[in-house]
DNA sequence: TCTGGGGTCCTAGGACCC
DNA sequence: TCTGGGGTCCTAGGACCC
């Protein structure tokens, strides 16, 4: 088969470099974007390279980012913005290729492999990243690379505004010198693991025995085994952005409280935001969960299938309230969440037998549509030859049984994971 | 003055069924 | 003379990512 070209675009400190661009006298000073700012109990959720280079980076709290750099200028975010420039980011993106897999709010792998332009892969990384630039003055890096998992290992290899070009032969020279950590999908924990094995880089992963790893690990040692060999067989997926499995809010109390009147609020709270979510998603929950934080930082979930899938905020409080009244130790809490789960489309929220049947398509159905209204929007013109239709992989089993047919036009960059980043 | 909020995927145990 | 070996569903927790 031949190598494809696949690009990782990511998005410097997005948050913060949204923010500079909206204000310029943001610009060239540390800026930190941190939630529940006058409670001082949030987070650094991002911060621009100025504030790095002083220390502040995310995870930090913010009351340890102020000690480290007084000066810090914070805002809270403004998600509704970060929304904005990301749509328009993607719709640059989109005028390149149909073959858009939207990850996370600031970034996305393209399949550019039949992308017939007269510009070569990092030329076409360069005007990509211009471009962006010019029009939304915000920064980019990006990776390019023969599939997704070097592409996202390059796009992290030089920051700000970097393009990486990552070959499969030189993984052995680029990616092996690379502490464990460093390979994304592994973190703390597996790293120690790891280490406490005697494996402290990608070299020594790439040259274990797999089925050492895979005793060791599961399938995640199986799996990093193929990505630190540079194998990673997953196509890029347009339609993976609306495949929804769950939906749901929480939050950290101002102050940690046994106070039942309270929680009983932020519980009603929590409950209507979700159902106003997913009934904006035209989908029904059948299971209910929350989300339960005391004040020691330990954490539990206890969650309920319904007899009925529901859709309405009074039936997702009645499920979350149970839940609290059975499940509440009686200790105080520092957070409280709620989740619908096992999502399902309007109208097959009743019936279930459908699951197995006509599904089928369903896939190519949709992948046909993106294309049609993406040609509607950018003309025929930037697209195309064999996109993927009738490529089989993964989605072509399981996920499939749980898609839902929402509209791809309405959802399509509002996937409200869409919220976050770190870097 | 510790540690946000949005998700996904994987594992493991028990119930239940044949 | 104590009892196999599937399989699925449900629940809870852990690891990871942005």
């Amino acid at each position: 088969m031949p190598s494809k070209i696949i690009f990782h675009v990511d998005m410097n400190s997005f948050y913060a470099s949204v923010e500079a661009a909206y204000d310029s006298t943001l610009m060239g000073k540390p800026v930190a974007i941190a939630g529940n700012a006058e409670a001082r109990r949030g987070i650094v959720v991002t911060s621009s390279y100025e504030a790095r280079a002083r220390g502040v980076k995310p995870p930090m709290p913010l009351w340890e980012a102020l000690k480290k750099c007084p000066e810090l200028v914070v805002r809270e975010p403004n998600f509704e913005r970060y929304r904005h420039a990301s749509k328009r980011m993607f719709q640059l993106l989109y005028e390149i290729t149909p073959l858009v897999e939207p990850v996370s709010i600031d970034e996305g792998y393209l399949d550019v492999t039949d992308v017939h332009l007269k510009m070569q892969a990092i030329e076409l990384a360069k005007y990509i990243q211009t471009r962006i630039k010019k029009e939304l003055n915000l920064p980019c890096s990006i990776g390019v690379a023969p599939n997704k998992f070097l592409a996202k290992m390059a796009s992290d290899m030089k920051k700000p505004m970097g393009i990486t070009i990552l070959r499969k032969r030189e993984v052995q020279t680029r990616l092996w010198p690379l502490k464990a950590i460093e390979m994304h999908g592994i973190g703390a924990k597996t790293a120690d693991k790891l280490n406490k094995l005697g494996i402290h880089t990608i070299e020594d992963i790439a040259l274990s025995d797999p089925l050492y790893l895979k005793a060791k690990l599961g399938i995640v040692g199986e799996r990093i085994h193929e990505r630190a060999n540079g194998i990673d067989q997953r196509p890029v997926d347009p339609l993976a952005v609306e495949e929804f499995k769950s939906i749901g809010n929480s939050t950290t109390l101002p102050t940690d409280s046994k106070n039942v009147t309270q929680i009983k609020k932020v519980i009603m709270n929590l409950s209507d935001s979700v159902g106003r979510r997913i009934r904006n998603k035209n989908v029904y929950a059948g299971n209910i969960q929350i989300t339960i934080r005391y004040s020691d930082f330990s954490t539990i979930t206890r969650s309920s299938k319904l007899h009925h899938p529901v859709h309405s905020h009074k039936e997702i409080f009645e499920a979350a309230w149970s839940l609290w009244q059975k499940y509440w130790s009686g200790e105080k809490v520092r957070l409280i969440g709620v989740t619908a789960m096992d999502l399902v489309e309007r109208g097959h929220a009743f019936k279930q037998l459908d699951l197995f049947s006509y599904k089928k398509d369903e896939k190519e159905e949709k992948l046909s549509s993106v294309v049609d209204t993406l040609k509607n929007k950018f003309g025929e013109n930037v697209l195309l030859k064999g996109t993927q239709l009738g490529s089989k992989d993964r989605s072509d089993d399981l996920r499939d049984k749980n898609k839902r047919g929402t509209s791809l036009e309405k959802d399509f960059l509002r996937k409200d994971l869409f919220h976050n980043e770190k870097e």
